[in-house]
DNA sequence: GCAAATTAATGATTTATTCAAG
DNA sequence: CTTGAATAAATCATTAATTTGC
């Protein structure tokens, strides 16, 4: 008894992997997330071991503990940003001190976090960049009484 | 007579600048603070020009007006984080109406002022996680299986 | 009430990152 | 792999609040 999460066995999301399928990450993608999100708002159709879920309401997502948000930033931190399938599993395993959290978990972190990075700095340049002609030079001349 | 600020030319920090010194905003700072701070205790040395300073007295450092700050905060609360060398220019040269202010003042308030709210917010955020710990060894044959 | 002493805010610098161009 | 551009985080330093002894 208990201990049964599949759910209707969601079809692998197997379309969007088309960008990642040319190295050995693909297989890795296909088996670390098997199953989709499946918790739309709080309705359990099929059987959940729902005791398992941590202090962290429901079972709908995935929200890092401190600890985890913290080891996760120390590991992006030390260069890694798209750790293979075995690596993912070790962090995964590491992280499950502090809490709930999966393969897919990390996998998606890692994949946002770096998104996200680009994200960020490509709007800062955006936004700093003058249209075209950029006069830097005569800004220091206004900005200090020279 | 008068109008002399000049205090023995502090000798420009390029040291430091070494990592900005190339391009863009580079410049643009080095130029923006060509003297350090300077004003140990209360001691002129030098002459300086007092009337020139607003009714903020000494010029070490620049402590916004009432008016000035509100301004910034409206500006900030209306989304600007990070303004580009321009904007920063229009905004000392609006704020310049209110008192004496230069564009470092404007570039360095904006940093300052989303580092703190973040910093606030993400104290907030942390005091209000409970510590958090638990360990669930079985949990990973359920969510990873395999 | 009022400064000296102490603490809280915040302006200004330095350091450590990030992505990506070469 | 190295380096340029540009912060954002961490830190330093000074000013304003406030507390305290008289």
């Amino acid at each position: 008894m208990s201990m049964v999460a599949n759910c209707s066995s969601d079809p692998l999301r197997i379309r969007k992997l088309r960008m990642l399928a040319t190295a050995g990450l693909s297989s890795y993608i296909y088996h670390i997330m098997p199953q989709r999100r499946s918790h739309p708002p709080t309705n359990n159709h099929c059987l959940k071991n729902v005791a398992d879920q941590q202090k962290h309401r429901s079972g709908s997502r995935w929200n890092p503990t401190r600890e985890q948000l913290k080891e996760l930033e120390e590991i992006y931190k030390r260069g890694t940003r798209t750790p293979p399938a075995h690596q993912i599993q070790l962090i995964a395993a590491e992280l499950r001190r502090y809490g709930r959290i999966e393969g897919k978990n990390v996998f998606y972190w890692f994949q946002n976090h770096k998104a996200r990075e680009r994200q960020r700095l490509r709007r800062q340049l955006e936004a700093d960049s003058p249209p075209e002609n950029s006069n830097r030079q005569d800004l220091g001349a206004v900005l200090t009484p020279t």
